[in-house]
DNA sequence: TTGAAAGCGCTAACAG
DNA sequence: CTGTTAGCGCTTTCAA
């Protein structure tokens, strides 16, 4: 049943080593010798020992994935492209959720990569200065999804820049008095989104020479529950604002959910712009940046695939393109 | 850097096979010893060779997932489950998606499982006959998730009393007339899920003593898109129904979503029931049914991993509980 | 309890 | 273009 390059080097009439060179494709193979080869391995339902070849190559072609989450539509949709494009590639995915820091030295240092992957994919938790220092010493090429850190591969968008866009967005529609759904800055994580998003933001506050009333600020986490809560904060002030910028879809979908229990309108008594493009903000007609998840999952691959391949590549940082989506949760502002 | 057994045994004054031993923890070891190998391990910043562990020993303490989509609520979740409980047993997690029947034979056969994962979690798609046996053949363990055939391993719901549970809330509602979003049948693969809860609806009706308007039943593929098309037929029909149970909450939404367009309410037009407790049908306030699709994840992750390590263990079927969950969407029926 | 030695199945020089 | 020959780094009898 299991059978060994030498019974297929002994069937097809020849040594292990040409079988090998047979099978991976190596140029230097007779076509006629690769053909015997390749028969007898189908004739005795031949499949290569990865371990063994792994072993003796020293490459694993197997490419890691470290997430914070797998449960949430970002991270699922990131890692719906790699696997498309690894697998296509003939590299295996092997994925790691990393919730708490703590597991992080043990992930990054230990059983994890080393001699495991041939290269890393880190979603949205940048490294460390000491994580990436150990991987390049380890000689493990990663690029980061989501994030960008000085001499590594990166896939992101410009979370400024949409932001920015989200913002003046709602300032162009007369909007004054504009409310920020940010992620707790008590995070333990941290991730670089929240920082850029919050930063556009301001930006555009001051492009429009606004000051923005920090009062209006209300923090979650990311999940609509959050969202929710710091909606009603918001509502709970003595002059709460007309509109809302919300760092994530799901927090925007908790704060409107938050204004409809409040007996509020969405878009009639307060706007509400998200951030993703989730999958349902499109149902839900939410106004949104989008961002082309999936695409920076298989860009990131493939970037690192190369990396992999042209071992002395400078690293790319790639920032994809965002998108204002105007749906139907933003108004033009009629007040005083 | 890389350092190799052979200088973790010469560090410690013992031979390899010791090292081997104390590093895992096989019991024939003096505390000492291990102690001194450990200690020896540490110094030398040494980690195992995952390799040449498995290519020696046949094991290679991964475990292998496969599922039709990655970037799907159900899908996602019950990863995020398998991780979390395979990581914790040490053991690494592949992960394959399959979304063309074609592939599936070079992933079953080939490259995929042989060699490369000591047991194989498959969801949703039941593997044939065929392929079951070929996996029996080459001794590695599967376990179904959301499916269920005989002779092997798998957990899963109650689809069946689940839809009749959420048919029957609605005819308790006084409903008469009652819809059936249902996986189109032309559908390639074949999913169990929509078999099941289409003969739980109809069991339900025939518990009740009502008798099923064929003309009441349009289909989708589980998005939120088709959900809505199917919708737009039933809401077209002469006599259209005034509630409707969906296979799935996806389905649900586009339907909700579909009924609004039409310048009608839920529920106090149509009633709607889902299927699945999808993350945002609590925010949506839609009646359906849960499943604890995590928790699926985890327990077929230690079913399977009993599997591997007791390798005459009869394969278990866990059916795992089902609630359902009445929230706004559905209505006592008031009309004529 | 520990060591010696024989592989596990493949790849990678190095010859030829 | 193909064969020979060493390993790759661990695990596993079998003895001691």
């Amino acid at each position: 049943m299991k059978s060994t390059i030498e019974e297929v080097a002994q069937r097809a009439g020849v040594s292990t080593a040409t079988v090998s060179r047979a099978l991976r494709g190596l140029a230097s193979v007779t076509p006629e010798t690769k053909f015997r080869v390749e028969q007898a391995a189908r004739e005795l339902d031949y499949v290569i020992s990865p371990s063994a070849s792994r072993l003796a190559s020293g490459k694993t072609s197997t490419i890691g994935v470290i997430a914070p989450f797998l449960d949430r539509w970002y991270f699922a949709n990131l890692i719906s492209g790699i696997e498309r494009v690894s697998r296509s590639a003939g590299f295996d995915m092997l994925v790691y959720s990393l919730d708490r820091l703590d597991e992080r030295e043990r992930i990054f240092h230990q059983k994890l990569v080393r001699e495991r992957v041939d290269a890393l994919l880190v979603c949205a938790l940048p490294p460390s200065r000491d994580e990436i220092q150990f991987l390049q010493q380890v000689k493990i090429p990663v690029a980061l999804i989501g994030a960008e850190v000085e001499g590594c591969a990166s896939v992101k968008i410009d979370d400024v820049g949409g932001a920015k866009a989200a913002t003046g967005h709602l300032i162009n529609m007369g909007h004054r008095r504009i409310g920020l759904i940010a992620e707790s800055p008590l995070q333990p994580m941290s991730f670089t989104a929240p920082r850029d998003r919050r930063a556009g933001f301001l930006a555009a506050h001051q492009d429009a020479g606004l000051e923005f009333d920090s009062a209006l600020e209300a923090f979650g986490s990311f999940t609509i529950e959050s969202g929710e809560r710091a909606m009603d904060e918001l509502l709970a002030k003595p002059h709460p604002p007309t509109a809302v910028f919300c760092e994530s879809d799901e927090m925007a979908f908790g704060a409107i959910s938050a204004i409809q229990r409040h007996g509020l309108r969405t878009p009639q008594d307060i706007s509400i712009v998200g951030f993703d493009d989730h999958d349902l903000a499109k149902y839900l007609n939410l106004t949104t940046v989008s961002q082309p998840v999936q695409v920076m999952g298989e860009t990131a691959t493939w970037v690192i695939l190369d990396q992999v391949k042209n071992a002395r590549t400078e690293p790319k940082a790639v920032v994809m393109p965002t998108q204002l989506i105007v749906r139907g949760t933003t108004a033009r502002f009629e007040g005083k």
